[in-house]
DNA sequence: GATGAATGAGTATTCATTCAT
DNA sequence: GATGAATGAATACTCATTCAT
C-alpha cells in the first residue's frame, strides 16, 4: 500500500507520514482536476497542512507530480514481479491473476489517475512520459510479455511474438480503468460490467492463445 | 475532412472559413498542451488571428473545446454509420476494414486528442464528458457491436453479448492511438508497429469470435 | 422633445433622424449602466444600427456623452427660460410651475440619468463637469435666483440671498429624481411619495420665505 | 473613525490593519474613478500592497465596494443614534447638530463618494443599492424623522408629516457634499459656501416646522 | 453612407512560489 | 520545522475603435 489514504495513526512521526499524506493528497487533487488545474492549495488542505510546508517536502508541482508516480506505482510493480517469481501454476491461471490484480490496483488505490495525468500532460512534461515509460510501461509490459512466454515454453500458447501481444492483455485492462473513472460517473443508469468485460477479454485472448487440440494454425506475427 | 489544415484564403469569404481554421488550430494547442495549459493566445495565432476574434467565433474556452469534438468527430461518425449500412461483405471483412479506418482517422487528423482531452479534463468540465459519451461513445460502441450481431447472424461469428465484445474490438486501436501520440515521441528508438499490433489484436479476436467447425464451446458471458 | 424614444416616423429621411435616434439609444444604455460600463454596442444595437454607424455620427464614446448632455437638457432650459420671461403672474405660481416642470421633465423623459451620469463620471471627465456645470447648472441656478429675486422685488418674499436659496429650491427636486431612478425600482413596498414630498418642500420653502409683517409666515394662497 | 488614513506601521500585525488600509484606499480610487473605471491596481498601489494581496482580503471587486460601504458607513450611523438617544435638549439643537455631523462626515472623510457610487452603480449591482437603502437610507431616514417627531411630541414643531420630512432635511445636505465633491474642483472661483447654504436651509426649514406664536395653519402633507 | 469583422490594449482574477515570522 | 501572508507573472475575457468591403 504505498499511499496513506487514512488519517495515520496515532503513534506515527509525523515528518515520516507526511510525504506519503502528501502524495494520497495529490492523488486524489490530480485525478479530480488534472494536473494544470489542480491548486496546492487544495493538495496542502486535504493534506491538512499549509501551502507553505508543501515545498519543504518537494520543490515545486511537477516533482510533486513525479514522487506521486513514482511512490504510487513502482511498489505494485514489485509486487507482481514478485508474483511472477514465485508462480509454480499455469500461464494461464498467471495471467489471470496479474490481470485481476492489475485491474483491481488501478480502480482501488485510484491510481487510474496516473496513466490518465501521464497521458494528459506528456506535452507539457516530456521528462515525466519518459520517466514513465521507461520505469513503468517497459516493466509492465516485460512482466506480461514473460508470463506469455513462459506459457509458450510450456505448450499452453501458441508460439506468438510476446512482446507484440503483452499490451494487448494490457488494453482492455486500461481501458475498463479509465471508462469508470471517466465516464460512468456521468452514465448514473449504465454500469460497465467490469467482471463480463474481462472475462470475455480472457476467454478469448486464452481461446485465442491457446494451442488447440483441432492443430488451428498459428496466427501470423 | 471536418477540419481544414490549410493556411488561408483569399481576402474574403473569410468568415465561412474561420471557424474551421480555428478549431484547427485549437486541436493542434490542446494536443500540446491539454485544455487547461492550453493559451488562447496561442490557438489565436495558430489560426493566424487576433485573440479578440477568437471570441467572435466561440464564447469562451469550453464552447472552443466543444466545438472542437462536435466538428472533428461526428462526421466521421457518420462516414463509418454510412459504411456499415452500405457494406454486403462479410462482417469479418467489415469489422477489419472499420478498426483499421477507426485508427487511421484518430492518427492521420491528430483526432485521439480529442478523447484524450475528454479523459483528462473529464473532472472539470463533466457537460464534455457526458456530451462525448451520448454523441461518440455510444454511437462507435453500437457500431461496432451491430457488425458484430451481423456476424453472428450470418453465422460467422459466436454467439457473444455483441455490447461487451464491442468496447473489445475498440480497446487495442485506442491504445494504439494513445500510444503513438504519448509515448512513440519519447521513445525514438522502438517504433510501436502499430500495423502487427492490430493484426495480431484482430487475429486473435477474430479467431477467438470465430465458429469453429470443431464445435469449440461458445465462450460464456 | 429633444430626444426620440419613438421608432421614427415613417416618412423621416433616416439620415436626419439618426443622431437622435442615437442619443435616446445613449440615454438608456448609459441610464442603466453608467458611462464606463455601457457598451457601444448595446448603444447601437438599441438604436438598430451597427457599431460602424456610431462613429460616423459620433468620433467617441466621450463625444455622444457630451451630445447627449446638450441635446437633452438644453432645450429643457431654453423652454424654462422662455416661461420666466413671458410669466405675469405671482413669483410664487412660477416658483411652483417651475419646481414640477423640472421633476417631470428628469422624470418623464429619463433625463435624471444624465447628472447621474456627470456626477459619477467627474473624476474621469472634468470637461464634461466643467461643460455642465456652466451650460446647465449655473443657468438653471440662475433661473430659480431670478424667480426668487422677482418675488423679492415683488414683495411676496423676503430679502433672502437668492443665489444661496435657489439650490435650496433644486436640491429635493434632485433628490426625487435620484430616489425615483436609483432606489424605489428595488423598494417594491414603499413607493416614494413625490406629490407629498414636493408639496411639502414647497409649502416649507414658501412659507419660511414669505413675507410676514409682524416675522411670522402669512398663510399660503 | 472607521478608515485608516494613516499610512503604515511596523512589520507585524498587519493582518489587522490591511483591511482598513485597503478600504481607505479604495475609497480613493472609487471616489476619483467610479466603480467601473476604477482598477484594482491602483486600489492596491495605493495601499502599498500587491494586486494578489487584495483577493487575500476581499474576494472580488463587488466585495470590496461592499465592504467599503459597510465599514465606511455604518459606524457613523451608529454614532449619530447613539447621540439621538442621549440627547436631552431641544429637537432644533439636536436636528442642526445632526445635520452639521452629517455633512462633516461626509466631507472629512470622503464618504460622500459612497452614495455617490451607489447611485452611479444601482444599475449594475442592484444587491448594493437594496443593501444601501436597506441598511443606511433607511436608518438614516428614521433617525431625522425620530428628531423631527420628537420635536413635534415637545410641542416645538408643527404637526408635519415626519417619514415626508426626514428626507426634507437630508437633501440639501447631500446636495452640498455632492457639489463639494463634483462640481467644486472645476469651479476655482466659486466656493461654495456650505455654511452659509446649511443655514438658510436650517433657519427656512425650522422656521417652517415650527409652531408659529400667531397660530398660522398646520401645512397639509 | 453603412456594415460588421477584426483588432489589441486593458483589466479582473488565479495560483505557484517565496520568505519573514 | 511550520506557517500563511505576500507576491507577481500569467491568462481568460471585454470592448472601444478601425477599416476593407
Amino acid at each position: 500500500m504505498p499511499l496513506s489514504p487514512a488519517p495515520h495513526r496515532r503513534w506515527s512521526r509525523r515528518k515520516q507520514a507526511r510525504p506519503s499524506e502528501i502524495l494520497a493528497a495529490a492523488l486524489d487533487v490530480f485525478a479530480e482536476r488534472g494536473f494544470a488545474a489542480a491548486r496546492l492549495d487544495d493538495v496542502a488542505a486535504r493534506a491538512g497542512i499549509s501551502k507553505g510546508t508543501l515545498y519543504l517536502y518537494f520543490p515545486d508541482k511537477a516533482a510533486l507530480f513525479k514522487a506521486l508516480v513514482r511512490e504510487a506505482i513502482l511498489p505494485n510493480l514489485d509486487q507482481a514481479e514478485a508474483a511472477l517469481a514465485s508462480h509454480t501454476g499455469s500461464a494461464e491461471a498467471l495471467l489471470r491473476a496479474l490481470v485481476r490484480r492489475f485491474l483491481a490496483v488501478l480502480l482501488d488505490q485510484r491510481l487510474i489517475a496516473v496513466p490518465k495525468l501521464v497521458i494528459g500532460e506528456s506535452g507539457n512534461f516530456p521528462e515525466l512520459a519518459e520517466f514513465y515509460l521507461n520505469e513503468v510501461i517497459r516493466r509492465g509490459k516485460s512482466l506480461f510479455a514473460q508470463v506469455i512466454e513462459r506459457g509458450i515454453a510450456a505448450g499452453e500458447f501458441r508460439a506468438v511474438p510476446a512482446a507484440v501481444a503483452a499490451p494487448l492483455v494490457i488494453a482492455p485492462v486500461l481501458f475498463t480503468a479509465i471508462w469508470k473513472s471517466t465516464f460512468e460517473p456521468h452514465d448514473p443508469g449504465n454500469r460497465f460490467d467490469a467482471e463480463a468485460f474481462l472475462d470475455l477479454h480472457l476467454d478469448l485472448l486464452l481461446h485465442g492463445l491457446s494451442r488447440s487440440p483441432d492443430g488451428s494454425p498459428e496466427p501470423q506475427a
